[in-house]
DNA sequence: GGCATTCGTCGAAGCGCTTCGACAATTTTC
DNA sequence: GAAAATTGTCGAAGCGCTTCGACGAATGCC
């Protein structure tokens, strides 16, 4: 193994000025970096993470948990991993990755241990029992999702409020007087997660403010084509509808055209996902960045081990991306 | 932060006593072992990781790399990832994620500078350009998925030559005398990719064996449709239908019966893919079990961190699993 | 032109742990 | 019952890096 010292015998400096040419702390000349620079790539030199750490006093690992739970859509999920990955190797920072149920122990390990600088928590409940913990330890950390008591945290999420009301009120320009939302599976609201409220809260008060009449149902995935069919024959005037389940939307598709009903013709539909779903179905749709918000998180997580203090909250605003299942304007 | 000479003071021992009560590399006296124990739980002690892995040369974490590609379906990624991170944590070990676009430079960076003790790799192309690399590196490694050449790895992947023969000759058990295979997305086949070539391997060779006639076609799963009418059209007494290609499945599945034909009665149908897909279709299938895969690579790797020599080559077995898309026998 | 700064570099200390050799005390062996 | 092996513990060295204070040399200031 070749180390700080092997560069700097062979730059002819002392093993603190490589340190300080690789970190930037101290000024150099630029003779002196030039040759130092040639040296490590000569040698093949690469610092030992280990003791960096232990001299340093920072891993330039960040944790990140995972969800495991269902109701949750997986490709979300992966796309926020992967984009949260992407983002921090872009801060030189690399990313261990924890499951939900190490729970409080494990973040307990790995910021006790100093295996990690920072925490990045995933599909945060509204009484998640981490929220103690993260707010006494001594590393920062970032949630994705907003719990019932988000004070001393720092948590951001998609703005679930926006889109359900844009969704109503994109609908209720559309001019229709009757629309329903199709939400999350009921084991979902049941857990208290806050996103299916929130949007539910979002699209009943923008229904409200625009005077059309609001529904919103639960639906599980694999009941969807009953869900849809009880919708029709409890609100048969329903003709603007919104979807907020990835899992279903396919086919609640399939089953409201199964009515006999078109599809823009007789009803709008609009689905709350991610952009490649609802390219591939040709849907209108309020648009969910999931690299957008992995990459946010990690930034928010960036600003905080820099010692700055972002907002508590951050809400990303979803866009409406007109496709076919509306009718055109 | 409270560290070993801590605990050492605080049990009246020395500092490397504690440690070989932590690591038990040396025998220690019951009553030692205890008052160190009850001092590490009374101040909350927590050996540091970097400090650790400097004096140990072992950092207890490996590295996982995960495909960015498409083609792939993503829940069995990320089934494999939780798996693996599941199975570590069982052998005191974490995982730190790399994605695939790290490339070579990302293998040779987290090994170089002893970030990971091991690394595994998912999803291995046949000529991967990361074979060198993993072969010289000196750490250890293990891949899922074979490459073309995999002298000198270890690998591990499901038995897909085997699924593939399943599926015929089940078939050919049934009855059917003319019989399909449809496989991967035309762009999996063209990169090469291993499994593609050993479903259709296996299936045409037990096909063979059975004096069936057997045809194979890839799948563009946004075009399902397409696919099933083409080979329905082109090959019409095809009566029995293998499917190794998650996503299209359930296209595929209403494809068939738009043409008319019942399934079981008119068409068997037997899909490769995971329990609980096929379990949600009610489909006859062979499974694939995700987790048993990343839970066999992580064995391997901890084999080879043993100083063992495991196997080159694991093969997972698959099995046939009846469901309602054939017929009762 | 003298004094105060800034620049560029070095040496040494120290981060918190593991591990090796040493050694007294105990146990085993013939 | 003396010699040999084993057990349980300690002290010290060292893992490879960062960082702090020091200091000579170059530069800025009025």
């Amino acid at each position: 193994m070749v180390k700080i010292s092997d560069v700097a015998r062979h730059a002819g400096v002392s093993p603190s000025t490589v340190s300080y040419v690789l970190s930037g702390k101290r000024s150099i000349s630029d003779q002196t970096r030039r040759r130092v620079m040639d040296s490590i790539r000569a040698l093949g030199y690469r610092p030992h993470a280990g003791a960096r750490a232990l001299a340093s006093n920072r891993s330039n690992v960040i944790a990140l948990v995972v969800p495991l739970r269902s109701g949750i859509h997986v490709p979300i999920v992966m796309q926020m991993v992967i984009a949260a990955v992407t983002s921090a190797r872009s801060y030189d920072h690399d990313v261990l990755l924890l499951t939900q149920d190490e729970g409080v122990g494990g973040l307990e390990r790995v910021a006790g241990s100093s295996l990690v600088d920072a925490i990045l928590v995933m599909d945060v409940e509204m009484h998640d029992v981490r929220l103690p913990v993260l707010r006494s330890l001594d590393r920062p950390s970032v949630l994705i999702g907003f719990p019932a008591d988000p004070t001393g945290l720092t948590c951001v999420d998609w703005d679930f409020e926006a889109a359900g009301a844009a969704c109503a009120e994109y609908l209720a320009d559309l001019g229709h007087s009757e629309i329903a939302l199709i939400g999350a599976p009921p084991a979902v609201y049941e857990r208290g997660t806050g996103f299916a409220e929130r949007t539910k809260a979002g699209f009943q008060r923008a229904a409200a403010e625009r005077g059309v009449h609001a529904v919103v149902r639960p639906c599980d995935p694999d009941h969807a084509r009953e869900a849809a069919d009880e919708l029709l024959r409890d609100h048969p005037n329903v003709t603007g509808i919104a979807v907020h389940n990835e899992p279903a939307v396919e086919h609640l598709l399939s089953a409201f055209r199964a009515t006999g009903r078109r599809i823009p013709d007789d009803l709008s539909f609009i689905a709350i996902a991610p952009d490649d779903l609802a390219e591939r179905l040709d849907l209108t749709s309020i648009s969910i960045p999931a690299e957008e918000l992995g990459r946010q998180a990690v930034a928010l997580l960036m600003e905080k081990l820099d010692g700055h203090q972002p907002p508590g909250s951050t809400l990303l605003p979803s866009r409406l991306v007109l496709r076919s299942s509306t009718p055109a304007a």
